[in-house]
DNA sequence: TGGAAACGGAGTCACACACTCCGGTTAGAG
DNA sequence: CTCTAACCGGAGTGTGTGACTCCGTTTCCA
């Protein structure tokens, strides 16, 4: 039963709606770092507040999810939308790029509603109905200005976007701005022709990537 | 208790060797398929056998998955070894990357294990000190002919590699070979300079592309 | 100040899997 | 052919996990 509508609109106590920030602010902080798998006990916790108090505010864990999700895509849907605006059209592109990928390498939560866990998934109809045209336009008026390659296709911005933040996910702890130097070889990729390679961001000590990748361990379950 | 080595040495019976087998061409193909989440139950049904033969031969399941990794990094590591000994340092690469991809793409197991999943954890430094070396040699000779750009470095390749990979298994049902369209444009960024783009495969329908990205769902628990 | 609204968090419930156990089957040595 | 050690199947066990509920207590505010 949905115990939070009982008169659908009245305004909440002052207490209670002070909470329900302090748990959508937590919830954006753990399913960042975690991934959607983290518990609606721990987001509580980190809320200071019981799980009592967050299933009284969202029905269940998918709402919230669905709020945070909703709120992520305004997000870059604006970056898309003001990208759009900028007069150069490559840095448009480049600046979309880096704007959107520091967003979405530092948000677990965001790679697993896009690989497809099985919350929020009809949302992502919705969001991608609402980025893709910004996108579209981004790419043919850099094809145009004759930066970007002709064979790419707006659809290529999504995929690449979900790649690079794939290896962003990963190392985001141990080395947060690894994918940059990733992005600028894609960039270079996505060019029209260039005669030298743009500079890359310095490649990290060898035993920093390794452990990246291995202190991902959230759930060290069953195989101990 | 391990049931499995009374006495070390004495060769397996008949029908024993034989479902050996028949259990490890089973668990390759459905972790291949599914990722290390994969349930022993499965891989037993799979094979035609039951679960407890499978422990028979297995004590456990990491060691199931130790096995088939050892193999998988052995097929890498010749890879590696062998693109060496191409003459063209330029087409070693590209040759050793579309090789080694095109296995990573198809094994959502293999990425699991890179990924960190507590199995195998150890066997990873192994891995890499067998195969960094002759990926070093790979890079630094198309460095020297003048092919790569001279920023990257050998630690490049895998996160590459990975980068890519992760992309491959997320449309490695529905869409296959889509990894080879941005192993090409990666490729178009690596490289020192170039006048135009190299031909990219054609980009499939969008419509599946996104369904693609949602027939993921192994686990669809929890979130009815 | 009374009572509706909100709170906390221990407890419930359902499920998922790795792994075991044992009664029945079979290979293959003698 | 026979006998037994080796092998087999798969129902069952044990443990863990995590979403969600319940109810005695506290807090707001009219």
């Amino acid at each position: 039963m949905n115990r939070q509508t009982q008169h659908p609109d009245r305004p909440l106590r002052a207490d209670a709606e002070r909470n329900r920030t302090k748990i959508l602010e937590a919830a954006a902080q753990v399913f960042a770092e975690q991934g959607l798998e983290a518990t609606l006990d721990e987001v509580a916790a980190v809320a200071g507040v019981g799980v009592g108090t967050v299933y009284r505010r969202f029905p269940d864990k998918e709402s919230l999810i669905g709020t945070l999700f909703d709120n992520a895509v305004d997000e870059i849907a604006n970056l898309a939308h003001s990208a759009a605006t900028r007069t150069n059209s490559w840095d448009a592109l480049v600046w979309f790029l880096e704007e959107a990928l520091q967003r979405q390498c530092s948000n677990r939560g965001l790679r697993d509603v896009v690989v497809g866990s099985p919350y929020a998934v009809d949302r992502m109809a919705e969001a991608k109905r609402r980025i893709t045209p910004s996108i579209k336009f981004l790419v043919e008026r850099a094809q145009r200005d004759g930066f970007l390659r002709d064979d790419v296709v707006g659809g290529d911005i999504p995929v690449l976007e979900m790649m690079i933040s794939f290896l962003g996910n990963l190392t985001s702890t141990s080395a947060p701005d690894l994918w940059r130097r990733y992005l600028t070889i894609v960039l270079d990729g996505l060019v029209v022709a260039r005669t030298e390679p743009s500079p890359l961001q310095a490649f990290p000590r060898h035993d920093v990537v390794s452990e990246a990748l291995h202190s991902v361990h959230r759930h060290v379950g069953r195989a101990t």
